[in-house]
DNA sequence: GAAACCATTTACCAAATGGTAAAAAGTGAT
DNA sequence: ATCACTTTTTACCATTTGGTAAATGGTTTC
């Protein structure tokens, strides 16, 4: 908890009680290896921080492959925004890649924090729309780029990554397959 | 100027007094077709709203070529957040791909308006996220296609720009060669 | 340690895309 | 209408990537 407290205060300043209320609104979750946060198709209810472990968003394209849309690691917030805020079904699934602890807020407790802290809104905002631009730039440089370009740009936009997720996650995620990426890995060494 | 009250307005509400100081601050910018509206390496200084005509951010990659990273429409928000409000030089040029009409509010012009308007924080930031959200969302289902699914794809994602800018800006949004997306033209007709 | 299971690497060939260059089509100015 | 200029299309071949399949490597379970 202490973790996300830290975070949270990057973007703004809290007073102690203000501390306490979101500290007592916030629960540890568990995660096990591959189970999902929430799903394609149900209503994103939970905002959550990771603490320890990497989660993954990913869905299904029109030919039926697995694609990861991108990965989040430790000290991030992860929520599907769209379906939380205006409660419409997901389009996407929130999947740990490998066992996770995060700091989970339901809906109800998320908005009271609106409610109750003067500020908390102009954090809240802040730090979405940061998480919201990372994703856009680490994005962006990897469409106009040969897979073995891509690769090289993947480890260093995320360098906590690779030896943590399997190869096909990162295949899809560049947009390749994974014996492309198996041969790139050859190649590179 | 109707048209950028209008726009706000759908994210929060405000009176007559408070609308009349937007409507004071924003000044009209004509652009003419190629012309920047801000360039790399230097610091944006500026937030635009679109009335009429086409945006697209680009750079170059270090191969040299030049990179649409994406295009905006008319009824956007038009500025690169991390260099506006940080202060550090653009790593993008915004220029116009049509001759265009702008709103436009000078750095100052806009932070008197965050002190002057209560709320207006809670509506710009929600601008932000969805215009950042929206860009997210557009980008990631061409990551994993085909060329020519990813023009299909462009082609429901951005109906209004197809006719309007040079194929090889669309080329270079979608990370093929301009021969490639006109040898894709040829065999969806 | 063997068996079963999953992830990764390799290999082969087919298909898609890139690079270079030239032709064709479109645009604007005089 | 012609010329100069830019954009788009086409063609050719080289290179990259994809698809299928099998081999290898790693991990877990018994």
């Amino acid at each position: 908890m202490k973790e996300f407290v830290e975070y949270i205060l990057q973007f703004g300043s809290l007073n102690q009680q203000q501390i306490d209320l979101i500290t007592k609104k916030g629960t540890e979750l568990k995660l096990g290896k591959d189970e999902y946060f929430s799903e394609a198709g149900k209503i994103a209810k939970q905002v959550g921080f990771i603490l320890e472990g990497i989660v993954r968003v990913c869905y299904y394209n029109n030919k039926g492959e697995e694609i990861t849309k991108y990965f989040i690691e430790e000290n991030n917030l992860v929520c599907d925004l769209e379906s939380f805020e205006s409660e419409i079904p997901s389009t996407a699934y929130v999947q740990a890649v490998t066992e996770g602890r995060l700091i989970v807020f339901s809906k109800k407790d998320w908005q009271e924090l609106f409610n109750t802290i003067i500020g908390w809104d102009a954090i809240v905002h802040k730090v979405i729309s940061k998480a919201l631009l990372q994703k856009v730039e680490r994005r962006s440089p990897l469409v106009a780029e040969d897979a073995t370009t891509r690769y090289l740009k993947f480890l260093e936009i995320y360098p906590t990554v690779v030896n943590r997720v399997p190869l096909s996650y990162i295949a899809s995620y560049l947009g390749i397959t994974q014996q492309s990426l198996s041969r790139i890995r050859k190649n590179i060494r």
